[in-house]
DNA sequence: GGGGTTAACATTGTCGACAATCTACCTATT
DNA sequence: AATAGGTAGATTGTCGACAATGTTAACCCC
């Protein structure tokens, strides 16, 4: 049992502005392309100009808002170098993720992945369901590895998987084939095996980039 | 030759702001656990708090800097977590940069980098020298992969390095097996060899993190 | 009709002031 | 003497107003 008496984190305006945002993102509510109008936006999240502005910043920073001086911020559009881009960086941190769990306590962690991977097999039926579970995955992933970098920049690419998928949300199938890469996955990390699980994991970046990039 | 007709970007004043700031926390002008006084920095930047804090904001993304409410925002200290966890985050991107380069044009790349070698070894003595030009050769290493994704990530945790060098710099001393690394790096990335470039990059990681957690 | 100029509008960028909060010190009481 | 309470100072958090810039559209001239 961990303490109740612990150091009370509040996180600061910005920080729950710039989640809100994400979140926005993530779902479609911001479309790409689309401005974000500073009073506009202010006024729906009932906070004045100067902490929206600064929470704005930080989604600049990771890249999911462009800025053009004086012209405003806009959600970014993914090209599809973008998109290449996007699982260049998200495959960087997985594999750097898979590595430390498997020279931490991988049994573990691979048993928690197939927990996942089981429910995705439940949901087959739900192609929105098992996309979420697909992300869920990777999120834990990246959380078992215990490393606050990682996590941290997990995040964002994560954000613009969603955009993603919930861009093209008509044309998203679920294949059999993409629950049994997961498995295998969480297999080959329960199991330690580092370059398998490299394998498995740069393949399925692979498979996920010409699913997204052609149609 | 290169257009010169091309978009012009101009830079917010926020994201000018936070270059300086990642200067200045590179360099040791502001030392870690050091709180940013914003109505002084403000005055010493010549401009108003709430671009400043804009800028900070997105340090704070970064990890650079950490907030804590209604006291301000402070510089992080690296502990020796955070420079094993930093150097996991290096790793990843370099890991995949180097990857890659590979997978394109390596053997000119690979000039690239060794002219960044012969210069190490030209600057022996010197152990400010060499300490740059290790970074240069990261920075180049990540700059041939040509990822926005990446550049964009590796440039904290350059700047969270060169922190943690300053930190210590009296202790700071140059090996011959240093440059003797670097060199390896870039002939197994010349003669496009995955494994050795990965192996001896993990390797070389390794190396810093005893160099720089254990005195 | 095409190109250029001008003016009005909307939006962002910046600033100064006020409110809220925390820290540190001092005082009083047990 | 130690602790609780209160107060003053300083710093951050928030806001509204003003200035600067870019865009759009109408208008005029060639």
């Amino acid at each position: 049992m961990t303490s109740f008496i612990e150091p009370l984190a509040q996180e600061s305006t910005p920080s729950i502005i710039a989640d809100k945002l994400r979140k926005a993102i993530s779902h479609g509510e911001l479309k790409p392309g689309a401005q974000l109008g500073e009073a506009e936006l202010a006024r729906k999240l009932g906070v004045s100009r100067g902490p929206l502005r600064e929470g704005m910043q930080r989604l600049t920073q990771e890249g999911l808002l462009v800025s053009i001086r004086n012209r405003g911020l806009f959600v970014i559009d993914m090209t599809p170098d973008d998109v290449r881009d996007m699982y260049l960086a998200r495959e960087a941190i997985e594999r750097a993720a898979s590595r430390r769990i498997i020279d931490g306590d991988h049994e573990a962690a691979g048993k928690e992945l197939l927990a996942i991977v089981d429910e995705m097999a439940a949901a087959e039926g739900d192609p929105a369901a098992v996309g979420e579970l697909d992300i869920a995955f990777h999120e834990r992933l990246v959380k078992l590895a215990n490393s606050p970098r990682l996590s941290r920049m997990h995040q964002t690419y994560i954000t613009e998987t969603r955009m993603c998928i919930h861009a093209l949300e008509e044309t998203y199938t679920v294949s059999e084939a993409r629950i049994g890469e997961h498995r295998a996955l969480a297999e080959a990390i329960a199991a330690g095996d580092h370059l398998l699980a490299d394998d498995l994991l740069m393949a399925h970046m692979d498979d996920a980039i010409t699913r997204l990039t052609t149609r």
